[in-house]
DNA sequence: CTGTTAGCGCCTTCAA
DNA sequence: TTGAAGGCGCTAACAG
């Protein structure tokens, strides 16, 4: 049988109450008598039951996520996951609130992690963009003790108690692999589609991608990187744009958000030979491009997953627990035609 | 406030007892009383905690799992994660256990399930042999009452509640469309190693891996399958001799678990053009050889979620909670050196 | 058939 | 500095 609380409290020949107090390390109890609580703890193994503690509590964890009103499809899905947390956020202690904020504007995710502080959730979790004063505000959350995690996008210097997403080396990496072998190993030119290259998540892809070209497929070729903003309007005309220029272009790398605009573009350009395309994020357009051609090769990050893992981390640092690494670490998921979900 | 017994008790003019009868479908309860109980739970929209219950209730789940013998690293794995999870049980109320079979007996699987049976735990996982007589015990377990669920290879037709494992059609349909793109579409020879044709995992991913072939890909032969039944030696020797039948071998499929056969025989035989290799399960051999280029990918299914998922299913099943599809669905992981975790 | 009462393991007033 | 008592939401005897 598990020890409980009042285990400890005769072991100890204390009152449950003291028992209480050392357990939450709270003061009033004298120097002998925590040691003599502490002692009983250790001998009889002693873990505290989190769910009976929190029905004492009537605890609800309130979370807290930061996400930007981009308008891609990745950025919609994440909030369409994390509204489907909240629908069953009731049934498990807890409480999740979105707050918005304008894309790329580190201002204004400044205002919002300062503001939230204030109402002291039991966590939050935010979409990192990689500047000085984000970072200083995120050390403000921290030092007002709020465990705090980055999501899809890391902050990897400042003071977040961990990183919910991909390795995102690893996918331009692997990216470039892909390109390589599918390409043959020959001569050729290779067009990047980048979203921002402020953004830390788009430059470290493209950092992999490049690395992995120059070392292993010294025969292709890498044009400038193209900045879309992951706007679909902007990324279509570079696309054509750059199509039209380099008609000898055998592959493309998309590595940020908003597919759209470069979807439209293979659609428009008649080439005599398909270019080979590999890009990021399983969207309704991504999907249909794979499914029908146009793209060849699909890295994902899954949302649901990312969501559900923050969750988890929270609540874990909420209550001083240890979190499973293996299962918190966010996979690269790599999509074929054939092995579509 | 959240609606409790009380709250559904008041409003039903009924005391927490008949609340809880109705709750928890027991007998003894006028129809009139349970529909008026049922409204008020209807119009308050009151939903159990789960946590209290349990509690109440000091219920501990006991769930069993019901692992083959087998001396590959992936099974091993299996077991391995599967202790780890024994290792947390005692802090989620679990009580999990493992019964260990010969591997590919469908006696003594059957005669494991229906031992497992009489101990009435609150949930069963096992990896399916794919026999009527299986089958049958399958049957007799969910007949029971018994939450059952298939692990890593399932048997669609039975009685199991669920299926915890890849989708293995679209695994080898995934091997099928590598190996074609890395071959570079032309004319090749490609051998497949498996495991043993009389398990379903392995019979499915053969029948995806020849599908693309066969669509996308109709300059690739494929030579008679090779039976290695996850023998190391076993494997070592086919692979080694149909290297030295078929010098023109470009690629190789091995689909089934123990892969350490495969990779000696690939050292050791000096083959002037190395062959693409495909293989599954990242274990500390795929791994290395992934990583000094004896084998270009792995398909992977990742144990620690595997057994994870089924945890949280069977649970659910248990509790007659529904389970969050997306969250329960193992991915086929792809590996190339580039990504390796 | 229905209600009363005493917990499950823990936390939190309120007294002492 | 310590303890007693009541309660979180639910379940389970045991009476009526």
């Amino acid at each position: 049988m598990k020890p409980t609380v009042h285990d400890i409290a005769r072991s100890a020949g204390v009152s449950l109450a003291t028992v209480d107090r050392v357990l939450n390390g709270r003061p009033g109890v004298r120097r002998v008598t925590r040691q003599r609580v502490e002692g009983a703890i250790a001998e009889l193994g002693y873990v505290r039951d989190v769910a009976a503690a929190n029905l004492a509590k009537s605890r609800t964890y309130a979370f807290t996520f930061i996400l930007p009103a981009n308008d891609n499809s990745f950025m919609i899905g994440l909030g369409d996951e994390v509204r489907g947390a909240i629908a069953r956020s009731s049934l498990e202690r807890m409480a999740v609130r979105i707050v918005n904020v304008p894309p790329f504007d580190p201002a204004a995710l400044v205002a919002a992690l300062d503001t939230v502080v204030l109402e002291r959730p039991a966590g939050v979790a935010f979409v990192a963009i990689d500047t000085p004063d984000v970072r200083a505000a995120v050390q403000r959350v921290a030092a007002a003790g709020i465990p705090i995690v980055t999501l899809v996008s890391d902050l990897p210097e400042a003071a977040r108690d961990h990183y919910v997403g991909i390795d995102n080396i690893a996918a331009g990496r692997t990216a470039g692999s892909l390109m390589g072998r599918f390409l043959g190993g020959g001569d050729a030119t290779v067009a990047v589609l980048s979203g921002s290259m402020l953004v830390r998540d788009h430059r470290e892809r493209l950092e992999g991608f490049a690395t992995v070209v120059r070392e292993q497929f010294p025969g292709l070729a890498i044009l400038p990187v193209l900045e879309g903003r992951d706007d679909p309007a902007l990324a279509e005309a570079l696309v054509m744009q750059v199509l039209e220029d380099n008609p000898q272009i055998a592959g493309i790398y998309s590595l940020g958000a908003g597919n759209r605009g470069l979807i439209q573009a293979l659609r428009k350009v008649s080439m005599t030979r398909r270019a080979m395309v590999i890009a990021h994020e399983l969207t309704a357009y991504t999907r249909a491009a794979l499914a029908d051609g146009t793209i060849d090769a699909v890295l994902n990050q899954d949302a649901g997953h990312e969501v559900r893992s923050a969750i988890r981390v929270l609540k874990a640092k909420a209550d001083g627990l240890p979190v499973i690494a293996a299962q918190e670490r966010i996979r690269i998921d790599i999509f074929l035609k054939d092995n579509l979900p």
